[in-house]
RNA sequence: CGGGGCGUGGCGCAGCUCGGUAGCGCACCUGCUUUGGGAGCAGGGGGCCGCUGGUUCGAAUCCAGUCGCCCCGACCA
């Protein structure tokens, strides 16, 4: 089943591949551009939404389902949605045997239907703020996809919300933001830069887009989750006004933010090395495995034993623990394939700990093993887990820092790009004329316009392309 | 849509140039020996060769068409 992965410097996007599909994360289906996420992926993907989701609730919001199926002239009434989302709709024409007398757009995302909703519910400002999030899935006609990066349905979380004023709306915005910074960076050990999208980025039909970037294994960008101040536009196209205070008919302000089952091959393509995936430990399906070792009838008897009782132990304490005591693999094989699944930490029980009371633990992160004693192995194990949490965050960090660059001129603009990627740190005229012509020539295009600038990028100078004045620097990367 | 590649047991492939009734590795089943870094030997099961049509005594192989997938470019979370 797993027969050697392709190496991360051969080719990067092989060796993601092969990854996916061996590591059982996903795998195709009969329709292009659509996945299978199987058990171990899905796994995966319900720890992050329990993450995501207890967030969401601690800041006020709740969670309602809208139907799949938006009449196709809702799509119609927001004039950027329109212009943004018809190239990669797919639309129902017939059903139950007949044309239909409106065609129905299977939802890219939901604005439409749930602005539609939001003006029967609305009607006093003390129906305000409404702050619904909803899990669901949705269609996007992609030319290219790629196995969790792009897929023409994917999974994700898409949150709509309706205040009266535009700080609230604009504060929200930012405290999804936040929300979402905050889950990488604890839960999935990745960093990520909070920025704002260029105009020329922004999602259709949004006043200003907010988003975090992170940077992958390869050295390239990728937009992890995005959180949009929609102002009054949705509001407006789909006619949604309170009575204030005072009496008066006023739109409504919006919000909108989502993050996707791309978390899943960000977190591969941020912590995987050439063995396969590394999971952090607070997202791992599997945080522990533990693999009896044994020579006759009466050591696997004895070791299997003491795997389970170890486990139960271990369960007890709260850690998510499987013991593998298949009888027809080696041990040699079974650490091949839990370090290709990326389980944190693995135990092995022969019958040399069974004498000495001890388990032997091995680091997926590092090549580092050691004995722990089954005494206290509920500390001993979740101290190991947190370190390597830490371990993982840390490395990704210092990886992005290496992988950062400042550059001033054109020239050095390019062969950094070309020879050391990365993001490049480098000042920007505010033009999408310039925005553009840097993409089309270097395919890097501007990632974001970073919210927690250090005071050296934040001071004025000349665009690296166009040489006109700039107020500040800009990252700029190739991205996924 | 343009360029490239590929469809043959579950998976990965060979066979196709030069038609003759399908093979290899892994996986699977049985048995014995093994088990602290991807075990060994022996025996065994499984495939209308993507689909359709044509040429031929005979097609995985030649011809025409068709469908699908993957990779690279134009869109995007």
């Amino acid at each position: 089943m797993s027969q050697g992965i392709t190496k991360q410097s051969e080719d990067f996007s092989r060796w993601y591949t092969d990854v996916v599909l061996q590591a059982q994360l996903a795998d195709y289906s009969p329709v292009k551009g659509s996945m299978v996420i199987r058990p171990y992926g899905y796994g995966l993907w319900e720890n992050m939404r329990d993450g995501l989701d207890r967030r969401f609730k601690e800041t006020g919001h709740v969670n309602a389902y809208f139907p799949l199926l938006i009449p196709e002239s809702f799509m119609k009434k927001e004039a950027e949605h329109v212009e943004g989302f018809s190239p990669e709709l797919a639309v129902v024409t017939h059903a139950g045997g007949k044309k239909l007398e409106e065609p129905l757009v299977i939802r890219p995302t939901s604005e439409t239907i749930i602005w539609d909703m939001y003006r029967k519910w609305i009607q006093s400002h003390r129906d305000l703020p409404v702050l619904i999030n909803q899990w669901a899935n949705v269609v996007r006609w992609e030319m290219r996809t790629r196995l969790f990066l792009r897929t023409t349905e994917f999974l994700w979380q898409e949150g709509h919300t309706a205040h009266a004023t535009a700080e609230e709306a604009e504060a929200e915005t930012r405290q999804m933001l936040d929300v979402y910074a905050d889950f990488c960076e604890t839960e999935m050990a990745m960093p990520v830069i909070k920025g704002i999208k260029t105009d020329h980025e922004k999602f259709a039909g949004a006043v200003r887009t907010y988003c975090i970037e992170a940077m992958m294994g390869d050295t390239k960008g990728l937009q992890a989750g995005t959180s949009h101040n929609l102002g009054q536009n949705f509001a407006k196209a789909f006619d949604v006004t309170y009575q204030a205070e005072d009496g008066e008919r006023k739109h409504v302000y919006a919000t909108s933010w989502g993050v996707t089952t791309r978390f899943i091959g960000a977190l591969l393509m941020v912590h995987g090395d050439d063995d396969g995936m590394i999971m952090p430990p607070r997202l791992a399906p599997i945080q522990t495995v533990i693999v009896p070792i044994y020579k006759t009838d009466e050591e696997r008897t004895a070791t299997v034993e003491e795997a389970h009782r170890v486990a139960g132990i271990l369960k007890g304490g709260g850690i998510r623990v499987h013991v593998d005591d298949r009888d027809n693999f080696k041990p040699g094989w079974k650490y091949a394939e839990w370090e290709l699944k990326g389980v944190p930490l693995r135990l092995e029980i022969g019958p040399k700990d069974l004498e000495k009371r001890s388990v032997f633990s091995a680091r997926r992160d590092k090549r580092e093993k050691k004995g722990l004693p089954v005494e206290g192995i509920v500390a001993s194990v979740q101290e190991r887990l947190e370190t390597i949490q830490t371990a993982l965050f840390e490395r990704a960090v210092k990886f992005r820092e290496e992988n950062t660059h400042r550059v001033e001129n054109w020239n050095h603009f390019k062969s950094v790009l070309e020879k050391k990627g990365g993001f490049i740190l480098a000042h920007w005229d505010g033009t999408t004329e310039t925005e553009v012509a840097i993409q089309e020539e270097t395919k890097a295009t501007i990632r974001c316009i970073p919210l927690d600038a250090g005071p050296e990028d934040l001071e004025p100078g000349e665009c690296v392309f166009s040489g006109k004045p700039s107020k500040r620097r800009v990252i700029f990367a190739k991205g996924y």
